[in-house]
DNA sequence: CGAGATCTTGCATACGTCTGCAAAAACGAC
DNA sequence: GTCGTTTTTGCAGACGTATGCAAGATCTCG
């Protein structure tokens, strides 16, 4: 129950104003070498630390970042979290988690307690923020990144993969490989994410003058991703190539193939997956999938933070490019090979 | 770049002091029918709120509970914060991530930083917080609460399953079973988790007068664990059954013994894990293994926050049972039967 | 050594809200 | 209508920090 300790009293320690003690601890105010060893000292001594909140008050700054996600389940975005938040914090900037609903009146709500806690930043991942939500809160001065997802209004930010190249990257890679009756069982098409994979695997095919047999939407759901693979193989013309929207509705379809459908991978069905995480690399799997650059769309995503915050008025719009992944779920077209193992590093 | 609209904004357009609209905010104030009609008038056609932080410094209630959480690579962790979110979200509370480190000097910089953000409430997950460190929290006056985690220290707080008993479980499983070489990678005995489970599994093969053949440390690491699985099956003595201490390494050593030693299971060597992650259920795992309550330990853990929070200063050591889940990775004990499939709303 | 320029420092105020206190208003009972 | 009781209201002062301003201290250079 200790009381805190306020700047007023290491300022009676050290004999000096509270004003001194403010500027020890905000760098580039004006301070002698002498008073700043003093507050340091007595500060040690009572073992002070700043109240965040109080300088945000001032400042205006609270250092917080708003995250709002929708759903943990995909692999892919505790991850993130996970790179995001430690990069962040070493900016001195920490994330306060939002969960959002699926419905638009609870979304709305959220919007609501991210301004109640003056967050610096709202960033988005996984998830559907209408635009007009989004551009309240730009309105209301604070800067929305989107992070693995588009937004349409060009004065929102975004960090994507190239999804549209990778989506092509697929369709050639299965063309080379021999495959004629190629199925997309696509991420939501009410993402950008999904449509633009879609929209780049059939740009794809069209390039080779051949098309999709069937696209579904697997709604980046595993059951409804099993349930459109299982439909997809009683077929009289079974699709020999099933290029999936992200890699956590694969690893579902490879179940249903396998356990349900009792057919073989790679051998009755290739599977192409996308995102590349850590499960695609595991044996039971060995998922060949199109990568999506983490670290650097992390990179890229705290950078664009950093400078809206600063006041870019510039909203940003990255997109970058991944590679493909090739690993055992696919027959491979001739002469090529396997890409290398992972770093150790990535593999946990 | 609207501003951020006050209180006294509202007073000033509904004709009242600036005491009587943040009256009208707090819960249990004196208002009367007309000025809180009056003003919430005014406030819906400006669009205020409340500063959350302007209110956690007259309060001293920040609103934010601190959750301190390690690596978000096993699966039961990200939908642990995201259950844990969803409950404190719904009660007004939100979750404010801090990243920490392995070394204990960058968990001292952690517990720092919480400090500076004057949270409510200190939740730690997966990591283990030293007992001097968590202390001082709370004799900061701020309750620490540890999920899924014992803490040696009586006067903290801690919410876990009753992993002795889980342990148990499991060893008269796999004894019932007919295995009689059995061995177990156990969870990093630095825990408290891993040891209970390895104490628990220990003493239930002692009342049969049985002994493992084996006890290595995973450390709560895929290499690590698979590298121990490998060790164990080169022996003369390969062990029949594998007790591992969570679901996590138990998907690698199946992946290890699978495709690296090339044998079967169940057939060759019985697999149990811990925890139930959605995982487990996948056809390519089909994990037998013993049951975190999740939603339970999430309930538990958000009512001793609260009570905490509430000034209640008895710590709480709260422990819940969790059922052995029994499928396809373990041989059956005779007439045994698998467990139902659990509801869909679990599967995703 | 002196005058001007530069650096430091303390004072006072502001940030947006809550809350104890006392005055004002409303209420109830006779 | 009066008086005592309860409810409602505004005032003013907190919470802990940052910062403009002016005064004081220190430095620089001739």
């Amino acid at each position: 129950m200790a009381e805190r300790i306020t700047s007023a009293q290491v300022a009676a320690l050290a004999g000096v104003s509270q004003s001194a003690v403010s500027r020890v601890f905000t760098p580039g105010a004006s301070v002698s070498k002498k008073t700043a060893e003093k507050v340091r000292h007595a500060a040690e001594q009572l073992g002070y630390r700043p109240n965040v909140l109080a300088r945000a008050m001032i400042t205006g700054r609270s250092r917080i970042i708003g995250l709002v996600v929708a759903y943990l389940e995909n692999q892919f975005y505790p991850l993130a979290l996970a790179r995001l938040s430690r990069s962040l914090q070493e900016r001195g900037y920490h994330i306060l988690v939002f969960l959002a609903g699926n419905d638009a009146a609870k979304t709305a709500q959220v919007v609501d307690e991210l301004l109640d806690y003056q967050v610096d930043a709202i960033l988005t991942a996984s998830v559907a923020m209408s635009n007009d939500l989004a551009t309240r809160c730009e309105a209301a001065g604070i800067p929305v990144v989107a992070f693995n997802r588009g937004q349409d209004d060009p004065r929102l930010s975004e960090v994507t993969s190239d999804n549209l190249a990778g989506g092509r990257q697929v369709a050639e890679f299965l063309l080379a490989g021999g495959h004629r009756r190629i199925a997309h069982i696509a991420g939501w098409q009410g993402s950008s994410t999904g449509r633009d994979r879609a929209e780049g695997f059939r740009a794809g095919l069209a390039q080779a003058e051949q098309e999709p047999v069937a696209i579904m939407d697997g709604l980046y759901d595993r059951a409804v991703a099993a349930k459109a693979a299982l439909d997809l193989v009683v077929r009289p013309d079974r699709p020999d190539a099933i290029f999936v929207g992200n890699d956590h509705m694969a690893f579902a379809v490879m179940d249903a193939l396998r356990f349900q459908a009792m057919l073989r991978v790679p051998e009755d069905v290739s599977v192409v997956g996308y995102d590349d995480v850590p499960m695609a690399a595991w044996p039971a799997y060995d998922l060949t999938t199109n990568r999506q650059p983490l670290d650097a769309m992390v990179a890229a995503t705290v950078d664009v933070l950093m400078a809206r915050i600063e006041g870019d008025a510039q909203p940003h719009k990255i997109r970058l490019a991944g590679p493909l992944i090739i690993r055992g779920s696919a027959r491979l077209p001739q002469g090529t090979q396997r890409s290398p193992a992972p770093s150790p590093t990535g593999e946990t």
